[in-house]
RNA sequence: GCCGAGGUGGUGUAAUUGGUAGACACGCAAGCUUGAGGUGCUUGUGGGCAUUUGCCUGUAGGGGUUCGAGUCCCCUCCUCGGCACCA
């Protein structure tokens, strides 16, 4: 009898569809757990990441399902997004057509791999039925001033010919096609995830399940940084200029002002100046150099000609133009202390500006002598005013308390989160629903009229400007107020806006509204949400702020939709991240027809735990096919009558493998449940096979068959959720009425995991000498008394004396002598 | 530069609480099976020495704490990830 995995995998897969096993129905009577894995970008096919991330969710959702909870596990596409248009052009196809059929391709690859989803939530973010929705969120957060447009200098991809998010720039460059972003003013669409900025971080308290990394990076990106905004007046001018630090404390060592290019008064302050031009150019220069590189360039600045006005010492001071002072952060204006800020110290080296230090160091003298080096520590303060003396948490206190007073600024807390932009200039994308209309201005789409469509036929290559804008049949609308002529917006949306809310969406698929309300309280949040770790930012912070202004709109009590979150670490070849623009894509279907869907989930979770990162390789797959092999043998040999039952002593190896079958039981259900080492599971099932086949022969010849069956049952149990379609085919044979993914998940027995004899080392001198068997729980006079007993630990011990033994029970003793 | 994670056989990795390092696999070697190959099975497999039972050594390198360290502490090196002139 041959493993035809081909046959059985087909079979099993069409029970499970016929008998709708994976359909998730709430009802009361059973906890709900609802798993879910990051949805793909239907790119064509799936690949070992995807291979890995599912199976990972498929363990997960098969275990709870036997342990006894009502499983949602759902499945969906993320299906907006360029490379559809890419490919579109590039094959001359409908982006549509290629992405559905996309889909149909990658769905089968899905249901092969035997992954149980309830395939009756399915959803596609290009579908007209989702995005509607993100049409429908879009124009609520609109009202509610969550969206707004603005100009800005946003990043340009000119090879995307698009806008990207600033996330979406990795050193200077398109995070997709690599091309070097550049800067570019447009009208902008953004929501105001600012507004969350607090509560983004302050409610990273509840998400203690989340792995501390991720956590991590998503602080070093919002980024709260708490400190002041001071005004400095403009000397002989009505001008001011708004300053932040954090370190108020300094100020009396401020001996300079240096503001960003881009700063709006940089104009006034420099009109009178006779080097006008010189200093413009100068900007000019900067700016070219910025967009340039990405690198901090070296330090250079120019002299405005004017002074500020110190409004703690009224000290004058010049104002400067700087390179390396940002206008997208605080105000664009940084008061400079060379003494304490090592970027403000290397910018006075150079230009020969004054240092003067005003923090004495916690440790070290309170001498003030020629600084080498910027001192960063705070410390206490000197030549400070009244302020001396303080240290520079006081001195903040009171500096920001003079600050209100005298109305010359206040303690503030910035952010380097920016709102969020959300235009594309794309086709394939959700039209942002608003209309431009001469008399009524800005005017959101009727929510009657939604969703607004993407027109079928389009020139995805206009010369100039994006495909909609050129599409005047679409641009071209009326006015949802007065009905007069209108422009619609022909921008897209971020596809990010589709997937930051999709898992709401999958409770209550075909409802009227974003998602249906009952089923979703029903069941979210979601227990444990599986994906790379390459979306710890971006993707995940997104999701967070949606969901809490769906709070704040009444729509669902949740803040956090993701309590539990588990990191897959990226699958590489060549050490890169799989991606079809590479070119370095593992297609699992080779494989799968090699060896089966079982033995390629089987080994993809066998070779590292599911947070670390993998190279891949396929050397080893073979193991896991052995592995499944030799069960299905040694099954059916077992299955056949003994030709001779002589009695022997079973004693030992019924006991021995009693507590063997307890011991993985707990194993297998520990690692899947709170560690969610899949690879230990797997290896300890088979430690437990090749345990079991190694006794069979002794249990067999001492008439305990029930013992062997009653292993091999729980044995297909344990394998259930890694290997559906084998154990379920072995399950049958034996005879079985249910399917497994109707079986209880197995309980182990407490009494049962524990040897009755252990080994306990003996160490002399640290070092371990010998060995004894003794009973289990066996005290400390009695294992003293043994390991006398031990010619090596006698000899050893010969002519010494004992200082000092250390007990620990079950494990060793120490003797420590001299 | 800053922050984080990590470095264990030829390879993937295991050791969950400071207590037998290398579980489970891959690969390799020898043997059995076979007409041959593949499959399957058995045995061996960190390094060194003795080769029989044994001894020494070993978790990137160096130091420390401890009866005992892969695990804890300090320093150095390397790899990966994040951020990067954030005032």
């Amino acid at each position: 009898m041959n493993y035809n995995f081909a046959e059985i995998e087909a079979k099993w897969q069409e029970i499970w569809q016929n008998k709708l096993t994976f359909n998730a129905v709430f009802n009361d009577q059973q906890k709900k757990f609802y798993c879910l894995e990051m949805f793909p970008y239907p790119s064509g096919k799936i690949h070992m990441g995807h291979v890995r991330n599912y199976s990972i969710g498929d363990v997960i959702s098969r275990f709870k399902r036997m342990k006894g909870h009502q499983v949602i596990h759902p499945m969906g596409w993320d299906a907006l997004g360029l490379p559809a248009e890419n490919a579109a052009i590039k094959h001359k196809l409908h982006p549509e057509d290629w992405t559905l059929s996309n889909i149909a391709f990658m769905k089968k690859q899905l249901q092969r791999m035997g992954f149980g989803y309830d395939w009756r939530r399915e959803l596609a973010t290009c579908s007209p039925e989702y995005y509607k929705w993100n049409q429908y969120i879009f124009i609520k957060m609109l009202e509610k001033g969550l969206a707004y447009k603005k100009k800005s200098e946003v990043n340009w991809c000119p090879s995307c010919r698009t806008v990207l998010a600033n996330e979406q720039v990795v050193d200077g460059k398109c995070w997709r096609c690599d091309s070097a972003v550049s800067a570019k003013d447009l009208e902008q669409w953004f929501l105001k995830i600012t507004a969350y900025a607090e509560e983004l971080l302050s409610t990273h308290a509840e998400l203690s399940q989340w792995p501390s990394k991720v956590i991590l990076m998503q602080q070093n990106w919002i980024g709260k940084s708490q400190g002041a905004e001071v005004i400095f007046p403009v000397a002989d001018s009505e001008l001011e200029l708004k300053v932040f630090t954090t370190r108020l404390d300094t100020i009396f060592g401020a001996t300079f002002i240096a503001l960003s290019g881009k700063h709006p008064l940089v104009g006034d302050l420099i009109r009178e100046n006779r080097e006008r031009k010189e200093i413009e150019a100068f900007i000019n220069q900067i700016e070219q150099e910025s967009k340039l590189s990405r690198e901090p360039a070296e330090k250079k600045g120019m002299y405005t000609g004017r002074q500020a006005v110190n409004p703690f010492s009224g000290e004058k001071m010049p104002i400067w133009i700087a390179n390396f002072v940002l206008m997208d952060y605080g105000s664009g204006a940084i008061m400079s202390v060379p003494a304490h800020d090592e970027r403000d110290f290397e910018f006075a080296r150079k230009y020969d500006l004054p240092i003067r230090q005003v923090i004495l160091p916690e440790a070290g003298g309170n001498e003030v002598g020629p600084l080498t080096d910027a001192t960063c520590e705070k410390g206490t303060l000197t030549a400070s005013g009244e302020y001396s003396g303080l240290s520079s948490d006081q001195a903040c206190e009171h500096m920001g308390e003079f600050l209100a007073r005298e109305k010359i600024g206040q303690l503030k807390t910035i952010f380097r989160l920016r709102d969020w932009g959300i235009s594309r200039q794309r086709y394939w994308g959700t039209p942002i629903p608003v209309c431009y209309c001469p008399d009524c201005g800005i005017v959101p789409e009727a929510l009657k009229n939604l969703p607004v469509r993407l027109p079928k036929n389009i020139d995805l290559t206009p010369a100039d400007g994006s495909p909609l804008e050129k599409d005047s049949a679409f641009a071209k609308t009326i006015c949802p107020r007065c009905s007069g002529p209108a422009r619609r917006e022909t921008d897209t949306m971020d596809t990010f806006f589709d997937s930051s809310w999709y898992f709401f969406r999958y409770a209550g698929p075909s409802a009227s509204l974003p998602f249906d309300r009952d089923e979703a309280r029903q069941w979210l949040p979601v227990d444990i949400y599986i994906g790379g770790v390459e979306h710890a930012i971006l993707h995940l912070i997104y999701s967070r702020f949606i969901s809490k202004v769906f709070r704040d709109f009444g729509w669902t009590d949740l803040s956090e939709p993701f309590p539990n979150l588990l990191t897959q670490g990226m699958v590489t070849l060549g050490g890169s991240a799989m991606s079809k623009s590479r070119g370095n894509v593992v297609d699992p279907d080779p494989l799968i027809e090699k060896y089966g869907a079982d033995t390629v989930r089987l080994f993809i979770l066998f070779a590292a735990p599911p947070d670390k990162g993998l190279e891949w390789s396929d050397s080893g797959v073979e193991g896991c096919y052995r592995f499944l092999q030799r069960i299905w043998n040694f099954f059916h040999k077992t299955l056949q009558p003994v030709p001779e039952v002589k009695p022997g002593d079973p004693v030992v190896a019924v006991k021995e493998i009693g507590i063997k079958l307890n011991r993985t039981i707990k194993k297998v259900s520990e690692d899947i449940e709170k560690r969610f080492h899949l690879n230990t599971a797997i290896a300890a099932l088979m430690e437990f096979f090749n345990d079991l086949s190694a006794r069979t022969e002794q249990l067999k010849r001492s008439g305990n068959d029930g013992l062997i069956l009653e292993a091999m049952e729980t044995m297909l149990k344990l394998l259930a959720p890694f290997t559906p379609h084998f154990a379920n085919e072995l399950w049958e044979k034996l005879g079985k009425q249910q399917i497994l993914e109707e079986m209880p998940w197995p309980d182990f027995d407490p009494d049962q995991i524990f040897e009755e004899t252990v080994n306990v080392m003996i160490q002399v001198n640290g070092k371990i000498k010998d060995k004894i068997s003794v009973a289990i729980d066996c005290d400390e006079e009695e294992v003293k008394r043994e390991a006398m007993k031990c010619e090596k630990i006698k000899q050893l011990l010969a002519g010494r004396q004992i200082v000092k033994m250390i007990f620990i029970k079950n494990k060793m003793l120490s003797i420590v002598s001299k």
